[in-house]
Formats: C-alpha cells, structure tokens, sequence
DNA sequence: AAGTCATACAACCGCCGGAAT
DNA sequence: TATTCCGGCGGTTGTATGACT
C-alpha cells in the first residue's frame, strides 16, 4: 500500500536540467551504491530505474549525441545481422553510444534502408524462398556471443566515477 | 497561416538473470 | 534450496518537431 503511494507520488516524463544536475552531482559526489535508493537523498522524485536510463543514456561522461557516422552504421547493420536484437552487445562495440540510442536508430533508419534494399531484390515466390532456404535460422553459437560480449567489457564509463567501495552509503 | 501527417528521440514498462540472504 | 531484491535488457509508447498540403 506505501508502495503505491510512493509510486503515485513519481515524477515521469522528460526530465529536466535541474533534475540532470542533480542526478550528476549525487553521482560525482558518492558514486553509484544503488538506483532505487539514490533518488531520494539525490533530491529526485523519480523511480531508480528512471534514474539509471536517464544517466547510462545521457548523462554518463562520454556519450555521444548526433548522427550516426557511415562506419557505426556499418557496423550496426553487420553486428544486427550477426547477433539480432541484442543492443546491449552491439553498443559496447560502439564507443560513446547507448542501446537506447542505437534500437531507436535502427528502427527510424536502417530497418527501413535494409527493407528498401530487400525489396530491390529479383521477385521470388514464396515457394522459391523456401526451396533455397537451407541456410541457419538459429541465432548464432553461445560462445561466439560470449567472445563478442568479453571483448567488449574491457572498458566501462563508470570507470571514471568514483566506486561505491570508495563513497560509501552517506 | 492552419491543420495533418511522418519522423526522431526520450522515456516507460515488463520481464529476466544474477547476487545476496 | 527457495525467496527477494536489484540491475539490465528489449519492446513499446508518448511527445516534440519538421515537412507537407
């Protein structure tokens, strides 16, 4: 019952310049402990998780806002085609760039580019598609997944905040 | 100039997995 | 071993903005 009180009196919506400095300053101040608790000595009334989407997609030093040059598309379209949905994965091979940033982007444009590219393939009856259809349709090999995610977690933007061991709970 | 439609982006929701107890 | 909690992920929705009629 508290629980939907407190829920009821969550702020949602776009967050606003004074809750983003805020949000950064409680994190340059005691580091990351835990998003749920966070928010409310931060001075936020919003939920943790709101708290963290709006700092891993916006406010964490070192991301990049703008257009997506020619190589990162490139290289989207070639991890999507090799790990499907997996954002999460295909961001940490792009610097600077966030899954949320990435899955909005490929929605609005590459989707659409690689369906315009499609339909410009020869026509070919669905009994065509099917009789050369013997490729792989399962999603790629867990180890080939796992050696794409560990290469990729070397480096982390939270590197350069403060640890939670260091900034204890204030 | 006003209204409508399409697009891009920001944010929320629900689910899942891992860690802690 | 079972349960709870938290963080993370992917799908989806809401809204602002620009283009078009």
């Amino acid at each position: 019952m508290a629980k939907s009180v407190e829920n009821r009196a969550l702020k949602k919506g776009a967050w606003s310049p004074e809750e983003d400095k805020k949000l950064i300053a409680y994190i340059k101040r005691y580091g990351i402990w835990n998003w749920a608790e966070m928010a409310k000595p931060a001075g936020l009334q919003r939920s943790g998780k709101s708290c963290r989407l709006r700092w891993v997609n916006y406010l964490r030093p070192g991301i990049k806002h703008g257009n997506f040059t020619k190589e990162e598309e490139e290289t989207i379209i070639d991890l999507h085609e090799k790990l499907g949905n997996r954002w999460s994965v295909i961001a940490s091979k792009l610097p600077g760039r966030t899954d949320n940033e990435i899955k909005n982007h490929w929605h609005a444009h590459l989707s659409k580019r690689l369906k315009y590219d499609l339909n410009s393939l020869p026509d070919m009856s669905d009994a065509e598609i099917d009789q050369y259809s013997s490729f792989e349709t399962d999603p790629p090999p867990t180890n080939v997944l796992n050696a794409l995610i560990s290469e990729s977690s070397a480096a982390t933007f939270t590197d350069s905040l403060p640890s939670s061991s260091s900034n204890p709970k204030p």
